[in-house]
DNA sequence: CTGAAAGCGCTAACAA
DNA sequence: TTGTTAGCGCTTTCAG
């Protein structure tokens, strides 16, 4: 307690009524003010600022909210936190709202439909503006359209089929596609594709990428080279060993992520194989660890915080006019040639 | 629009009197519904429900908060997201908010703080019920002390001088000793402590420590060989460097953390160095990527998802018994050896 | 440019 | 157990 510090009656917080008082004005003036209005006289203006200064008020949202149905809040729901992709994706999201005054309301679904339900409710009930959202495995179609019609809406990285709502994402069947027209160059044949979950939008466009790049180089798609699983190192590693038994292995995997890929490096490692000598890795995502590892891992780079960037920008402008055409916003891909695909001997 | 679908007029939206009306009962009784008050009778609870099914009803937290002073929302504000030992973190306060019907406010401060000064007013504007806090470099203690008279607030993994709130974090101290011991039984003696911001709480638990190990054998601490950086693999790389062109330089590094340490095996394998082999490594955290790296990284162990879960779970308490006595809990910290010490020969 | 009055959707006494 | 009456702190017409 500084006797500079402003006096904080601990009991009684501040509202905009003392404010009013305080600066000989009316409540709906002291409203404009906060709210940047230039409606008000600059005199009036300064003499309101300090009243707000010597009171220490601060200006409730909540109540605001109320009467303009505008929490200025937003949900942001991603599949896995702990995935650098996502992370990345994050802090593109956040310095966009923050820009806009906006802030998230975080929740992580582990990709998993029953718990997104629950945090879409919860976000409405919290009467976010709107919603940013990479849709979970099982998620279901139906109930995201309702939603999106009283809930502006904005999808990233996965999109679901038949929603005709604003998404922002990478070009994954030109970077797949990249990937695999490299691999053949190098001599491959046998390219598997490693992971992901059936059902995403994104898997299914890589996917789509693969098999263009092999049909172009009059290569068969082998069904027994394709695997879908969960998204995580493990399942990376846990898929690669079954294929590398086959009576005709691959010699090169093209994976569904850069996690995936971690997975499937580690787990080659484990069967004494060596990743870029032996056998050709490429990932998807161009995590910051992709560069890092041994050997680096050759990628297909998107730029997570430009997709998080844009994403909540669309969002926002939803926002402000709801009626505007849904837009689909595909950031372009780029292949990174790094040790893991055996096409650069070293470091 | 299926006919099973809830008969939804798009332009007035369903408010509590609307359910009130259709199950023919006040609206004190479906408030009392809303938030599952033992004192409704059974039957006319389940009459509310099915009118809350057949009209769609909303509930409408931002009109409760203005009434209840209760937003059911914290603020979580971490120093960077991108680092996974945050993004484990957020991910324990998540599942504990969310099982205590909580929402996070999330907030990536990039360690400035600044931005954090200006967040720190976005969620009292939000009326959260409490901050979830890694304060970031440069924090104004006065500033956080003032706050928390009003703000239910807790700290976790850094503290802050002078300032009794809630605290969770790991034993710092401890780890760091354990870390240089072994290091020292190794045959080490000149061994350096890499990274971390000065005025971090836990480096300065870390760093004593390191110093207590070293000065429990007998061994000097050298002022050269302690280094502060910020908290990025880039800082760690360029750390390092300098001190292998000391007269007398280290053979041994203890980390501020194991992003740090990323950086470091990074910069020694750029000095043509052999990171476990001519030089050991030891980092803080045991962050998941630690046992995937060449060589897998020893490390100091703590739990980011305990130390989230715990810092979320006292913040709760906190709100609910404002006046309970602030509480410091230190979780236990182990040490992880792997390769990057060069106490193990392969995998 | 400023003021007065009404009300956003809910909860908190209190009474019935 | 349920209903009645205020009113949380702000924004929003609409006059002045």
């Amino acid at each position: 307690m500084t006797p500079s510090a402003p006096n904080h009656t601990t009991t009684q917080p501040v509202t905009l009524v003392d404010v009013a008082r305080q600066a000989g004005v009316s409540r709906s003036t002291v409203s404009l003010v906060l709210r940047n209005s230039p409606l008000v006289a600059e005199e009036t203006r300064q003499r309101v600022l300090t009243a707000i200064q010597e009171l220490g008020y601060i200006y409730n949202r909540g109540a605001a909210r109320l009467r303009s149905q505008r929490s200025h809040t937003i949900g942001l729901v991603i599949t896995d936190i702990a995935n650098p992709f996502f992370a990345e994706l994050t802090i593109g999201v956040e310095a966009t709202l923050e820009q806009q005054g906006y802030v998230a309301l975080l929740a992580n679904t582990s990709d998993t439909a029953t718990k997104q339900a629950r945090f879409l409710a919860t976000i409405q009930e919290h009467q976010a503006d709107g919603l940013l959202l990479c849709p979970a495995r099982g998620t279901s179609v139906k109930a995201i359209k309702e939603l999106s019609t009283h809930l502006p809406t904005a999808l990233f990285t996965r999109s679901l089929p038949r929603l005709v709502v604003d998404y922002v994402g990478a070009d994954n069947e030109n970077g797949a596609e990249m990937a695999v027209t490299h691999l053949i160059g190098l001599g491959h044949q046998r390219i598997a594709f490693v992971g992901g979950p059936r059902d995403s939008s994104a898997r299914r466009e890589r996917l789509r990428g693969y098999r263009n790049g092999l049909v172009r180089h009059d290569l068969a798609v082998d069904k027994s080279l394709l695997v879908t699983t969960d998204v995580t190192r493990a399942d990376g590693h846990r898929a690669i060993l079954p294929l590398l038994d086959l009576v005709d292995p691959p010699t090169a995997a093209l994976c569904y992520n850069d996690v995936v890929a971690f997975g499937v490096m580690l787990g080659l490692q484990a069967a004494g194989r060596k990743p870029g000598q032996d056998f050709a890795v490429i990932g998807f995502d161009d995590v910051a660890e992709a560069a890092l590892w041994q050997p680096a891992l050759t990628t297909v780079a998107i730029s997570p915080q430009q997709i998080g960037a844009q994403a909540a920008h669309r969002l926002l402008v939803r926002i402000e006019q709801p009626t505007l055409e849904p837009q689909r916003i595909i950031l372009p891909a780029t292949l990174v040639i790094r040790q893991s695909c055996g096409a650069v001997r070293t470091a």
